[in-house]
DNA sequence: CTACAACTTCAAGTCAACTTGAGGTCAAGC
DNA sequence: GCTTGACCTCAAGTTGACTTGAAGTTGTAG
């Protein structure tokens, strides 16, 4: 099992060396080894950076993050935690779409202001059926604790 | 045109009215006049908060936002940047369905360690096909400037 | 007319997630 | 054996997005 150590890891990810260092001080990725001073981390590594790059993307904190996913990179939360999470995650991608959906028609519409256009109206208040109240708001770190 | 105290967009929006305060502040939203001390929002608010909300949940700042929608809740950009954010929109949408299913699977998959599970290495790589790299990181403020 | 709840301002504080900088260590190549 | 560059630590600074608190104002209900 070949090592890594942080500049390869940066080259590998894109991911600033000091961000990696501080991943490692709160726990969310771990060296294995020093090689005199330097850090080695285990390959697999690389599949938890991925794995945290989504959960960034997702929206999670890194605190949520390395609850889903433990330092060793095994998931750590109860199944039913993890599908009430999956089922967050749909809602979320619902919204997306709206936006998405929203910023094609906005980049398009020809009409004079948006706020009076029916389809616009349409899209946005899609968007707000069932992700704007709560969406992903209700596992904060506080709510959850 | 009946205009909407802060508490009512509290009542109806869940926002704090610190928030609002701090949003109108920033000019990310606009009251329109003051009844003695107090904001006067235009209806239209309603929908901007929600457009903020959906933006706030796609990984936007409130500085893109207000870039997107202007602070009449009108938008502001050139229809090819608007076309680029829808884009990146879809690629965030896609990594997110990933991670949804990851999670999933880690839910339900008995495999003993998921670093081992092929099905779970090829969820994540699958997820970083487009997205891992650049994703929604090439138009920050700096970048755009 | 007075009380009071709902607002207001302004400065300062907080939190997550990093980044920066100063000064130090060390393994590898010449 | 010495230099060099890639790493290290630790403290402090930064940014975005708010929140909090103290002290003041005001429209409305009684």
């Amino acid at each position: 099992m070949k090592l890594l150590d942080i500049g390869e890891l940066t080259a590998r990810t894109g991911i600033p060396a000091s961000t990696l260092r501080y991943y490692d001080e709160i726990g969310l990725i771990s060296s294995v080894a020093r090689h005199g001073l330097r850090r080695q981390f285990p390959p697999e590594t690389l599949l938890q950076l991925k794995l945290i790059s989504m959960g960034k993307s997702a929206g999670f904190s890194l605190d949520e993050i390395s609850g889903m996913f433990a330092p060793d990179g095994q998931p750590d939360l109860p199944r039913p935690e993890l599908h009430e999470r999956a089922d967050q995650l749909d809602r979320q991608i619902k919204e997306l779409t709206a936006l998405r959906d929203t910023l094609r028609h906005v980049a398009d519409c020809p009409a004079r202001t948006h706020m009076e256009c029916p389809t616009f109206k349409r899209l946005v208040e899609l968007a707000g059926r069932r992700a704007g109240k709560d969406g992903r708001k209700s596992l904060n770190k506080k709510e959850r604790a």
